[in-house]
DNA sequence: GATGCGATTCAC
DNA sequence: TGAATCGCATCA
């Protein structure tokens, strides 16, 4: 990440996903009017990693190959709650980062009215709870958002402290330790 | 067509 | 601890 207020464009997704995630710790989500810091994300390998939708799904593969870095690619889990990834079509390979937690800067309360609830560290501390907030969903799939004029992500500090460890709710390739965390941050989904 | 499986969340 | 709830992949 640059200086403080830099808007990411396509550019920054082409590096490997996992440089992806732990540069965006820190930066700066907007979505539509609300946003907040990015401290959660998950990296995920289009090749070489089991949990990743291309190793199962050839539509994810496909999704792939007809997009550009940087799009949204946006999924139903459990037949319930939208996820949010950016693509990642790096020199070191393509793939995903999953955006799991946001701290709530701005747009709090049309946050809150769509959460249904008041505790602003509760409002971003999940990835189904972070599309919710910000009011994600199936039509934003395939979306170019990092030039919206309303959406898309900017650095923040760059001294932000970033913890890696396992991916969370996964059952194959566990012990990667793609997911990165801003230490100490109250809003992450699992301390 | 039928079946099984999730990168989750919340209530019981 | 289990239900909610559905797109996607696989198999008959």
């Amino acid at each position: 990440m640059k200086d403080p207020g830099t808007r990411l464009d396509a550019d920054y997704f082409r590096q490997s996903p996992v440089d992806c995630a732990r540069g965006l710790i820190g930066g700066l989500f907007e979505w539509e009017g609300a946003g907040g810091v990015i401290v959660e994300t998950e990296a995920y390998a289009a090749t070489g990693d089991a949990a990743c939708h291309t190793a199962f799904r050839p539509s994810a593969r496909e999704f792939l190959d007809h997009h550009s870095p940087g799009d949204a690619y946006v999924y139903l889990n459990y037949g319930v709650h939208w996820l949010f990834n950016v693509t990642v079509k790096g020199a070191g390979g393509d793939g995903f980062v999953l955006f799991r937690a946001l701290e709530p800067v701005f747009g709090i309360p049309a946050m809150k009215r769509r959460r249904g609830m008041d505790v602003i560290e509760g409002l971003c501390s999940g990835p189904g709870k972070l599309t919710k907030a910000l009011g994600i969903g199936e039509s934003d799939h395939g979306r170019e958002f990092l030039t919206g004029s309303r959406t898309g992500i900017s650095c923040g500090k760059t001294d932000v402290p970033v913890q890696a460890g396992p991916r969370v709710g996964i059952s194959r390739a566990q012990g990667l330790p793609w997911r990165f965390c801003a230490v100490d941050s109250a809003c992450l989904s699992r301390p």
